[in-house]
DNA sequence: CATGAATGAGGATTCATTCAT
DNA sequence: TATGAATGAATCCTCATTCAT
């Protein structure tokens, strides 16, 4: 219906101008006013779909969360062998994070920031539930570490939101071929032997 | 001097302050008078010592950027062969930072925000040069992978940020094994065969 | 509509607390707050209307000039004689400033002090134009004297600033007849022979 | 004595610094401070020789006033015919005026804001005593109009006060030729016949 | 006398949120 | 549903004044 779709299009229409807001000046600076302009809305049309600035923002973070884990996921197959899954799970998620650089960053920034609610973090991280199965099968296998899935994420999804970091600030911005490198890092570093 | 060491006091307890009102709520939620609060200082005595709240971060940021490097390369040694170098180095690391979470994880949050002055970024960065010059060393003699030092910087000072987090939030709390571990995935990653 | 008019009376509301304040304490003791609340608004609101408290004093200032020099030169008609035109629009600027008292008041202050942007004052000597232009004219009639408009200026108009500001401390209330003396004196003042 | 000497000119110092700060930027943009600051003293310092800011600005009232005065009146002399006089004690005023352009300057913000105390105000008016006898003379005599002594004041000594503002403005420079002209028109103004 | 450090009260301004329409 | 106007509370910061030395 033209109605539900016009909704659904101004809910967006928030969601993105929140993330542009908060990217450029942190959440302390992207006032109700200016995403309200930004979206071409009242201030008082936020209050129609967000309870507040944190559940705005919250909802932002699921969306956006959600988005990278199904792309991440999209193609994925638990036939397929521990290796090719991760090496395809891990150009995904560079692929996602480097298209749509926005959304890379402001998972980056909610990650590292007491910005969410603990509940809507917890919320996000269940999406990641296929890398964690992954890893299981890989431990078992005894083709990965068999360290902590935290250690396993801090050294290879999160580098990634360092490196988004430094391109946004364009103090180093990664060609394909340094995309290629930061794969076999992340691979060196967990695979066993 | 009495005087002096009072004013050095003061100062230093308004940067711990502002560590921990950053660390728990953010930028956007330390207000000045809480910072004020904390150090038992007027709000108007911060203005003593620093010019603004932009500057107040600033300086704090500096002042434990090189507390951090001072301690991190304290004892290094450029005649010491590069392996053991990293790993002296990195374990020095791991230490401040878990150590003195408060100041680990407030360098985390400046280094992921948009929160400190661009200036006072470059000027936290200078601090790595002996790291960024055993890298060179280590590529040189192929022990190291020739890759861009902020690949290298990603996948084995910056996942310890991220264990901060997590460990801040009491998701993952990481032992002295964990540790240990964390190092091997970090040189795994970087070191070259 | 009813909005735009409450919306103008609003405006009227804050630029009379304006005046009654600047008039009463000077510039420096005429907080926001208490002009909001002299206004029946909230501090805030003020800001919906001008852009800072700078903002609301020169638009204060020129409201009240037009106000004043529209007065002024209403019923002036270029084919009146010089002297009888100069007398009605002294005699208007008069009655203007007494009847007025807190407008005129405010504009002497406005006038005699560091309080309005430079660019508002300029915008408000625009509005004398007219009496310029009859002065010249009765300097080309031999009428009036041969000097610059400032000093006429000063003879003239400036001075019953200067009355304004006793009848205020009530240090001499001026009579109808008083005023008729200072006509004459400003007249005996500029009048040629 | 050395040391009331230097008392004498710490005094003086803070008076001319209050001049000059009031002059740019008038009574709400000059603190203690700033003032401290332009003569060399601390702020503290400042409550040794006066109680408060606004006995601060009412001394320097007085002091200025004085000097105007006493100048003006210097070489008065009661035998002396009435014109001859009262064109002497004008040069002298305009004199002051315009050489000593901060402190003519200062006294005409005086004049025209609530800025000072009423009873240093009246304190200030007392001084004017000679030229109010002058014109009680003149007016029985019958050369000088028969008006309040506010008129004459409006129309001779007042206008000199807007000319100072409109100079300080660079607005219009008066020349030596245009000082003899106001003279002529404040002469003409309250002559009588 | 003189001061630099300290401060409580208050200033302008902004912001998340609400309400009348 | 949508809004522009309105606001109280809070924010950063300044200032006149005081106090320990």
């Amino acid at each position: 219906m033209a109605k539900l779709q016009k909704s659904i299009e101004k809910k967006e229409a928030l969601i993105n101008a929140t993330i542009a807001l908060v990217n450029n000046d942190g959440f302390h600076a992207a006032p109700m006013s200016k995403i309200a302009k930004m979206a071409n809305v009242s201030p008082a049309t936020i209050y129609l779909y967000f309870e507040s600035k944190q559940d705005l923002v919250n909802q932002t973070y699921l969306e956006v969360k959600n988005a990278f884990t199904t792309y991440a996921f999209e193609a994925y197959d638990e036939q397929m062998a521990v290796e090719a899954s991760f090496k395809m799970i891990w150009f995904r998620i560079a692929e996602f994070k480097f298209r749509d650089c926005e959304r890379g960053l402001f998972l980056a920034q909610c990650d590292n920031t007491p910005m969410i609610d603990e509940e809507s973090r917890q919320e996000g991280i269940k999406n990641l539930k296929p890398l964690l199965d992954l890893w299981k099968k890989g431990k078992e296998q005894g083709i990965i570490k068999p360290v902590s899935d935290y250690l396993l994420y801090a050294y290879t999804v999160n580098p990634l939101s360092y490196l988004m970091m430094v391109k946004k600030r364009n103090a180093f911005v990664p060609t394909e071929e340094n995309i290629n490198e930061a794969y076999q890092l992340a691979w060196d570093s967990i695979k066993l032997t």
